[in-house]
DNA sequence: TGGATGTACTTATAGACAGCATGTC
DNA sequence: CTATAAGTACATCCA
């Protein structure tokens, strides 16, 4: 039973110029479709009655209606319909009816590209998991939620890395998983984050055949291919509750090109909004909040979102001085208030005060610079609908629900930075941001413009992005443009992590689970082979693996499944189904095979036989046999950990040379070098899992500075072409350290709260990594002792610097509950204190002294007291 | 006089996952 | 490799 959409795109014979609209109507689904009363599906009589009194349910939407009896008898389900029209309630309902009947005692699994969707769909799980008595857990970075929370939950809600990461610890997290939900599914496409979730899920199948997939997903051009891929029936939908109208805004002329709905929707006519031709955005505020609507404007950078959230807050600022009706001056209070708490005295950062500005007119911009309680603040006072709108870049079209009556696309083109000139977006994520508009509940319809500067741009847009399909979705597991190992870091992790934690330790299985991966589908069988060889041997050169010979037993299993292979003749079967994976062989392992006792390799035919080619600065490299399938791998102690710290193992092998070197300037071997605290952020810097900042002009001289003047302290030669940029971030992270303020670093670097506090993390985690590495390696212990121990406190000192931004003779207070860089510095300058035993000491003197400060009550200080006495006796 | 508008030139370019163990100002 | 718009400094216009 699949929906195909039914598109009717008649085109007007005079195309250019527009004067009538190209017609695009999708209609899915007919009223006389499967049954669509809640009640109907056999769900328990405590689901039905949550649905229908608490969240006001009791018809599906067709295309609910359309999933769920086959996703409730556990088929493998792939949904691609627009966001907001109820993916997720076919995998709650089914997750929740699974796990109280068919499955019971078994576990789910709930994987979410980003940490505020996890929070989002917690929330959500446990609402509905409460009635039946299924308890919800959370497994995301930064926070494990409630101790104990992953292994006790029956439903648990995580990121894809960090249930990757989680296997590697505890692979039995698997045993009893029934159901996997992968929402945001074609995020597989996202070359920095896809391959994990293909891997996962490729594990995940590998491990538990039987478990049911759910993958929901944004409407993708192959989508019959990834259906397929994960052995799922396709259910295709652009039926949506809320009428989505999509058009183009050029100048003041509104024209709907496009509309996805239930079917039954008018055609609205062109028309002209008021205002300036010269001011689109503004005449569109007006226009939306004449009917009662917020606006979502959506812009390519942090620059222009500031912008125009300054000139849109001007604007309203100055119609409500007009007295015009279409704005209430009531607001402007409750906006105030609201500004005013952006500028308070802990959040003095330039960017709080362009933020309270903005917003003292009801307008607000939204981007990855601000911090993460900025943004949450944003979001929630639009969601409330206390301010009017928000001008954002892409990331909030992604991130959690936060629909408007209407959204303006300003900008459909984007910087990238590889290619070095602005690219057209993808048509996937030009409809995820037109998808933000029509608010469930609220609005009958919703409106998506995209801004366009005059007809030819509107007909091109109308040809792009409203009538064409989204883009085909393919693996970026393996780059295939990679000349070195180097350049497959997926690869590499995918691999090392596989041996070392999948327990895949042959190179049979290796190639027995990538040729299951979608990468399989488009790479050619012996590429891919010759890919894998190629990072295994990366691996050994740099001691993340060893090669532990052939093994027998390997050989004996190849031939028996052989054995079975041919009985079944599975083999024919270009995809066969993942039940049948443990025990079926690809053509091309049987090609491998001889029929004598030993199997032999046939060397691999075609240009990429010595996969990829060697740049000639690189020492050339015997040319590579294909390794044999009985070749078995074992982890060394440093890939394993690498592993588990969830390294790219490019990063580890910096790390491990750069604490070589370190502990041979330790031992005075190397007369040369120099060991500070700036030799570990240089180090961690120049990790590939680092991001780097992009320098201003003005950066250059002072990086160019500290390049030459600390190049003693450097404990790697990275020749990056973006050293500048790493050194910038190494810089700001300095600062941080040296208790700069966040207003001050802001000013000197140009570097915004939200970067400044993604930096201090990246550098946080990457000094445990570094700090766990040497704690665990025998070889540079062996060497001094001594010197091991100095450097790992060293290391230890660095890291809870970082983390709290602070000079090393406050670590003793900042450990404190409730005492941050802030106020350690205030009561080390004011009393000299330097740990828990001085707080608790305090003279009734040095209380009051305190309390005189600014932000320091009487209560503060007796709280603090209390704190410092609990952590000594707690020490004792 | 102050705000809005225009011109020529320079400058900058989206985002966010991972370890570990508990709490900022 | 074919861009685009914000920011800056300064000029001009208008109520």
């Amino acid at each position: 039973m699949m929906a195909i959409p039914l598109t009717i795109a008649g085109t007007n014979p005079t195309r250019h110029p527009l004067e009538q609209p190209i017609l695009s109507i999708s209609v899915a689904h007919s009223n006389d479709g499967p049954e669509r009363r809640v009640d109907a599906l056999g769900l328990s009589k405590k689901i039905v009655d949550l649905l229908r009194d608490e969240w006001g349910i009791e018809n599906l939407f067709p295309p609910q209606a359309e999933a769920l009896p086959s996703a409730l008898a556990g088929k493998n389900l792939m949904l691609t319909i627009p966001t907001a029209s109820g993916k997720s309630l076919v995998a709650h309902l089914t997750i929740v009816h699974r796990l109280t009947t068919d499955l019971e005692g078994l576990r789910a699994l709930y994987i979410v590209p980003l940490k505020a969707l996890a929070t989002e769909k917690v929330e959500e799980l446990r609402e509905i998991g409460n009635v039946v008595g299924l308890r919800v857990g959370l497994a995301i970075g930064d926070r494990e939620g409630e101790t104990g929370s992953i292994e006790d939950c029956d439903i648990l809600v995580c990121t894809s890395e960090k249930l990757d990461s989680l296997l590697r610890s505890r692979s039995e997290l698997l045993n009893k998983i029934g159901i996997v939900v992968s929402d945001e599914f074609h995020l597989l496409h996202d070359p920095g984050r896809g391959p994990t979730l293909e891997v996962l899920l490729s594990r995940i199948r590998h491990q538990r055949p039987d478990a049911q997939i759910i993958a929901l997903s944004a409407t993708v051009g192959n989508c019959e291919k990834l259906a397929n891929w994960l052995n799922a029936e396709l259910i295709q939908s652009d039926w949506r509750p809320v009428a989505l109208h999509s058009g183009t805004l050029t100048g003041l002329d509104v024209r709907i090109h496009r509309i996805d709905g239930t079917g039954t929707e008018e055609w609205p006519e062109p028309r002209e909004i008021q205002g300036r031709t010269t001011r689109s955005l503004q005449a569109a505020l007006d226009d939306t909040v004449r009917v009662g609507g917020q606006l979502l404007v959506f812009v390519n950078s942090r620059a222009s979102a500031q912008k125009e959230a300054r000139e849109l807050g001007k604007h309203i600022r100055k119609k409500i001085a007009d007295q015009d009706p279409i704005y209430d001056p009531d607001l402007s209070d409750k906006w105030n208030d609201l500004a005013d708490s952006f500028t308070r005295r802990e959040d003095t950062s330039a960017m709080g005060g362009r933020l309270a500005n903005a917003i003292r007119g009801g307008a607000a911009f939204h981007h990855a610079g601000l911090t993460g309680g900025q943004r949450k603040k944003v979001e929630e006072a639009f969601r409330k609908g206390d301010i009017l709108c928000i001008i954002a870049t892409p990331t909030l079209a992604q991130g959690v629900n936060l629909p408007a009556r209407r959204v303006v696309v300003r900008d459909v083109r984007r910087w990238n930075t590889a290619a070095g000139r602005t690219l057209p977006m993808p048509v996937m994520e030009i409809r995820q941001m037109m998808g933000r508009a029509g608010r469930p509940k609220y609005d009958r319809v919703g409106d998506a413009w995209l801004l366009a500067k005059n007809k030819d741009e509107e007909f091109d847009f109308v040809e792009q992005f409203l009538l064409s399909d989204p883009e085909d979705i393919t693996s970026k597991l393996a780059n295939p443009t990679a000349l070195r190992p180097e350049e497959d870091p997926a690869l590499l992790m995918h691999v090392l992590s596989m041996i070392s934690t999948g327990g895949m330790k042959d190179r049979d299985s290796l190639d027995r689970f990538f040729n299951k991966t979608f990468l399989a589908t488009h790479m050619d069988a012996e590429v891919l082979a010759s890919r894998i060889d190629e990072v295994i041997s990366w691996l050994a050169k740099n001691e993340m693996i060893t090669k532990e010979g052939e093994s027998e037993e390997v050989r004996k299993r190849i031939l028996a499944d052989e054995q079975i292979e041919l009985l079944t003749e599975e083999w024919e079967d270009d995809l066969p189904s993942w039940a049948n994976s443990a025990s079926s062989l690809s053509e091309l392992d049987i090609a491998k095979q001889s029929s004598d006792s030993q199997p032999k390799l046939t060397p691999r035919k075609g240009p990429a036989i010595f996969g990829f080619k060697k740049a000639s600065t690189f020492e050339f490299e015997e040319p590579e046999t294909p390794e044999l399938p009985t070749m078995t791998y074992r982890a060394t102690i440093l890939g394993e950990r690498v592993s588990r710290l969830y390294l790219n193992p490019i990063s580890g092998r910096i790390l491990k040379d750069g604490l070589t070197l370190a502990m041979k300037i330790l031992t005075g071997e190397n007369a040369q070098g120099q060991v500070s605290p700036m030799s570990f952020l240089h180090l961690v810097a120049s990790t590939p899992d680092f991001m780097p900042l992009w320098p201003r002009k003005g950066d250059y001289d002072a990086i160019q500075a500290s390049l030459h003047g600390h190049q003693r302290e450097f404990l790697t030669d990275s020749f990056d072409l973006d050293e500048e940029n790493r050194m910038k971030g190494v810089l700001v992270l300095q600062s941080w350290i040296e208790e700069s303020s966040m207003s001050g670093i802001e000013e000197e670097w140009g570097v915004q709260p939200g970067d400044l506090r993604g930096r201090v993390e990246l550098a946080e985690w990457l000094l445990f990594a570094a700090r766990s590495i040497l704690a665990n390696d025998d070889e540079l212990s062996s060497m001094d002792n001594n010197a091991h121990r100095i450097l790992v406190e060293s290391l230890d000192e660095i890291h809870r610097r970082i983390r709290y931004g602070c000079k090393a003779d406050l670590l003793g207070l900042v450990s404190l509950r409730g005492v941050g860089r802030v106020r350690a510095r205030e009561m080390a300058n004011l009393l000299g204190v330097s740990n828990a035993a001085d707080i608790a000491e305090l003279t009734e003197k040095d209380k009051s002294k305190l309390s005189d400060l600014r932000g320091w009550s009487p209560k503060l200080v007796e709280n603090l007291m209390n704190t410092a006495g609990r952590a000594i006796r707690r020490k004792k």
